[in-house]
DNA sequence: ATTTTTCTGAAAAAATATTTTCAGAAAATA
DNA sequence: TATTTTCTGAAAATATTTTTTCAGAAAAAT
């Protein structure tokens, strides 16, 4: 062995090939066939798809130079894991100008990274229900959010106002919420944004909304906010980045995408809407002195 | 069980994700992360690295519908050959279980665009330099956003709240500016948002407080905002996507990794500032019934 | 605050996987 | 062909993994 510390299984095969017996060129044939996936199972599975004995795989990986089969097996998943991770340069997004250490391209590397696991969770299917559930105007719509997320609450507000009627902010204080219950009927929707850490205030008033037949949509993060188990729909976005906060880009993502999706399937509505809104825009003149 | 049959791990774990207890979905994110080769060790590997115990993993494998772990695992080795035999996923962002033309991916394509070309042209000198400034504690920091980039300045104004004194918001409405105007001074910082379509009162603010000696610090598109000639460092970011409206998934970039930036830098304080804080929430207790 | 239920991981038990042993088979040598 | 050596796989021995059990912890309900 020695010298073999760093090459792969199939370089270790190759190199050796001329010193394996039958047996074994019948195996070392069988993993390269499919590399590497071939060696994934354990040690019986491998044997038996290439039509060897245990003993021989067991032999084999020592002869390559390993402790044994787990050893090999063990080399074969790293090798796995580095094919897997795209070797698309994972720096493909950052500032050149500025150092790797920079908080820009840690901060840039941490959000794409949330953005690629996001993405790879969600349910095309329950975002296309949310963006229908959304599009019913028959439907009023409530908005919350909480102490970091109000902004989010406020951003789905505004551009939803654009599109249709029957949308509502939730303020911020819970004082006043009581207020706004008063005015959530069955079928109505009501939009959370609960992330870390959960206010137990949103949950209380999922609680009530859901008792007086209110749909929730719930945008949270991916550990679930307590609300979720009474959310019909939930969102949840990636949110940990190098920072004392959470980052809500994603979360944002998601709501401009939804905002997108309503836009779209309500279009011909919100044409003559945002038309009218740049003509009252005009007509109030907002754009007077104020000193 | 019953219909799981064909679903992959990812999607069992997505479809079951809220019947799913804390370890569970702790381990269920440890899986997704770095899916699907996560999987590939002992259960004992598997729950070590996601801080599990192999209980949780061998529960969790007969909840999602397999006969036990070694059943889960043999699903991923099976999707795992597929993903590996397949040509390399274009879009490494991609949810692929959207098609192509699916609005989550074609936004996903915009931001992660608007990404690149944003960091591309930003200077890291001048992001260093509106860290320091944001940091300096003898000046007071004013924060005012438009229509739609309220919620950023909102957003913005939340977490640097925390971190130090004399942040103001400025209120949306600029009728009642000029008592804003009132308390800036020499020295002071104005954050501006302005994103298309630029807002004429914004431009306005800027110039008089340009001239009390207040020095600009402006989030803008990539064309720039007429503020842009006031202003001392001006973050440019690109906001275009598939939408009737504009994208402040980059702005919010930029703002968070401002917000972690003079987080950073300003640790030693912000951290018992932080304290106080919990503190606060904890004595007032805000969790009162309102029903 | 108390009770009940659910969840969780340590440890034991069961099931598997891996290695070793060893006898017969195959190949090499004489 | 006989003899020796090497190889191979069945079976036993060993090690590891996986599942089950169970008691305490955490959460939910009362």
């Amino acid at each position: 062995m020695g010298t073999n510390q760093n090459l792969t299984v199939a370089e270790r095969i190759r190199k050796q090939f001329d010193s394996l017996t039958r047996a074994e060129r019948q195996l070392a044939n069988a993993i390269l066939e499919d590399y590497p996936v071939s060696g994934l199972g354990s040690i019986t599975a491998v044997s038996e798809s290439s039509g060897v004995s245990t003993p021989t795989v067991a032999r084999m990986a020592k002869k390559l130079g390993f402790g044994g089969f787990p050893q090999m097996q063990a080399q074969l998943h790293t090798e796995l894991k580095a094919t897997i991770s795209s070797p698309i340069a994972k720096h493909d997004l950052w500032s050149e100008s500025a150092p790797d250490t920079h908080i820009l391209n840690r901060f840039a590397d941490a959000v794409s990274e949330n953005m690629r696991q996001t993405l790879k969770q969600i349910d095309p299917e329950e975002f296309n229900a949310v963006i229908d559930l959304l599009s019913d105007q028959k439907r009023e719509i409530h908005v919350v959010g909480g102490r970091i997320t109000r902004s989010m609450a406020d951003n789905f507000f505004t551009h939803m106002q654009v599109m249709r009627s029957g949308v509502t902010l939730v303020a911020p204080n819970s004082n006043t919420w009581a207020h706004y219950v008063l005015n959530m009927n069955e079928g109505d929707i009501l939009v959370a944004f609960d992330i870390r850490r959960y206010e137990h205030d949103i949950l209380r008033l999922a609680e009530v909304a859901k008792s007086r037949g209110v749909t929730l949509v719930l945008f949270t993060d991916q550990w679930g906010s307590p609300a979720a188990k009474l959310a019909t729909y939930s969102l949840n976005s990636r949110i940990e980045v190098p920072s004392a906060w959470d980052s809500l880009v994603v979360t944002l993502f998601l709501v401009e995408a939804v905002i997108a999706g309503v836009q779209a399937q309500t279009w011909d509505e919100t044409k003559s809407r945002m038309k009218t809104l740049e003509e009252l825009f005009d007509q109030t003149k907002m754009f007077k002195k104020f000193i």
